[in-house]
DNA sequence: TGAATTTTATAAGTGTACTGATGAAAAGTG
DNA sequence: CACTTTTCATCAGTACACTTATAAAATTCA
């Protein structure tokens, strides 16, 4: 049997992984800076100062793996995070080529007052799944990011 | 029972779906531009193509609706692709306010050859599961995307 | 009809997210 | 020790994705 040619006016968008994939980023998105509106954070903000919270003293380049962002972009997150004072950004006498990462007082803090709001947002995000079904969309959610993490330029180190 | 206070030290980016969400798009994307590398297309300029080209004469607000974004970012990647000359937009006589949207040849040549890459990346999106559960794994994302519509500024049509 | 409202598109500003290039410093090698 | 390679951060450039504001045109309705 020859190859089946697929015409486009034959795909759905409605059919596509990608596409519902990134709806569902878009609407993760909005859920967490409206619950986090007060404190002014964005999901990846959020992310890159419970990074640096979790190891103080982390170079960049670690942090970014940690986070799953590259380099390039984590640069601009941080430059944000610092300018409002809520990290430093410290050289390292031993190899200058590093930028140590750490959390001020007022980043400590923020971070722990936006928690709850973060976490109100995650569970609004599974909320409209039956609470069986929660565990098994994480589960497979787990699964496709692991097996694909090679692929994105920022692979996750876990 | 008072209310438990969470700590941020309790907090792990691995139990956040936000965070998933997040990596599994950066993975879809760069699935895309992997298996759509020749053609010079990202996934939101698929989605807007495919949009044009089934509905020939859609103005700019119910193309955004139907792949879901908002009208500004809707805006920029038509330019992209006018620019290109893969589509057209021609004032209504009628309504002076509306750009009506129609594929060029190119435009239509393009989506033609480019949807077998857009199809082998959707696969592998999904590759990871076994195949019982990417049915699963999809029906569970639109109900989630279909559920929480409303909340992203750019909700779909459907 | 004229004024208020709504609709459509655009512009400006912020924040991811990537690629590719550069520069500086460290580490490895003959 | 000089030379190469690797590593870390940054910069420039492209492309989403949003908000708020603006302008122009159409619609509503007093």
């Amino acid at each position: 049997m020859v190859a089946h040619k697929v015409s486009p006016d034959r795909i759905e968008l409605d059919d596509l992984p990608g596409h519902h994939i990134r709806r569902l980023q878009q609407i993760a998105v909005a859920l967490f800076l409206q619950e986090a509106e007060p404190f002014g954070l964005t999901p990846v903000q959020y992310a890159a100062l419970k990074g640096v919270a979790s190891a103080p003293g982390v170079d960049q380049r670690t942090l970014a793996r940690a986070i799953g962002l590259d380099t390039s972009t984590t640069g601009g997150v941080l430059d944000r995070l610092e300018a409002r004072g809520l990290l430093q950004r410290n050289a390292n006498p031993e190899d200058r080529r590093v930028r140590l990462l750490t959390l001020t007082p007022a980043g400590c803090d923020l971070l722990e007052q936006v928690t709850p709001a973060m976490l109100r947002a995650q569970q609004r995000i599974l909320e409209p799944l039956p609470a069986a079904e929660r565990k098994q969309f994480m589960r497979m959610l787990r699964t496709l990011v692991q097996a694909n993490n090679a692929l994105s330029r920022a692979p996750s180190e876990a």
